[in-house]
DNA sequence: GCAGACTGCTTGCAAAAGCTAGCAAGCGGG
DNA sequence: CCCGCTTGCTAGCTTTTGCAAGCAGTCTGC
């Protein structure tokens, strides 16, 4: 019943190509957790409280959700809105460790004292990979896939 | 928009998750933001790719940015992406460990870097607090760095 | 065969996002 | 004084989000 699946090959895409190739990735990742869950489509638009149409097609990358119904979607499923957002692209950033974490989310620090500490951090880290010759990256696997 | 909203958002962010007030929250953090990096409108608007009107309404509390223009502006302000999600109450604090306990753990600092670190956290936090006098955010516990 | 309930997908529409063009006010120099 | 350049804000428009309503296909039981 749905043999118009062809995935028109994002390598070749016209210049008309805006939402689809952004969207299809974490539309992707939304299926794939759906389904890894049990859960169906309708089920988790209710437990995201969007749509049923709307999720299919964030789903399927026609559509580009916003980040308050990522979020909602990242509740449904019970997986983390961050795994969500690296997805989407929105998020680059793989997080760096515990010391990088408790950084970033001190409130007592500017955003410039913070970015001065990461870096000086930063710095001692690399100074001690030469050290150790090329042995470093840390946990760098995300997806949570239960 | 949004009427029909009845997750409750287990209230970890916030106690209150309205859309206007959520965006006009995040206006001026970024507005605040903007005036420490001591740049104008324009400015922004022309490195973060947005136009300058819809950032004014952006930082007025008019338009409630997607993710895409807030990780740009993120960009265009040098800061972490995170910090201002977390602004705009689409994440939650990734839990806070102290600073200063995540630097003591990490095994990848020698003694002595951890010392410095921990002195810069130290400074920056002290000149916070004389710089806002008694005015800071909200549940900071007493964490002594010596 | 045919209800009934499930799966997911398509269609039109209201509302909001986001941009282009243009406005008034402030400032320095000729 | 007036010109040019900047500051931020307003008006009107196009594009996109997100939803309500409805469609086709697949099982299960009668």
């Amino acid at each position: 019943m749905d043999p118009v699946h062809e995935a028109d090959t994002s390598g070749a895409t016209g210049p008309i190509d805006k939402v689809a190739d952004l969207g299809r990735d974490i539309g992707d990742y939304i299926r794939q957790q759906r389904n890894t869950a049990k859960i169906s489509l309708r089920q988790l638009s209710k437990l995201a409280g969007v749509s049923n149409p709307y999720l299919s097609q964030i789903e399927r990358g026609l559509r580009k959700p916003s980040a308050e119904i990522l979020q909602q979607i990242a509740k449904g499923l019970r997986i983390s809105a961050e795994a969500l957002y690296v997805q989407a692209g929105i998020l680059d950033e793989p997080i760096g460790g515990p010391v990088v974490d408790a950084i970033r989310v001190d409130s007592a620090l500017s955003e410039r004292q913070k970015q001065i500490l990461l870096d000086v951090y930063e710095s001692f880290r690399r100074e001690n990979a030469e050290d150790r010759t090329t042995s470093d990256a840390p946990g760098q696997s995300d997806m949570e896939a239960q």
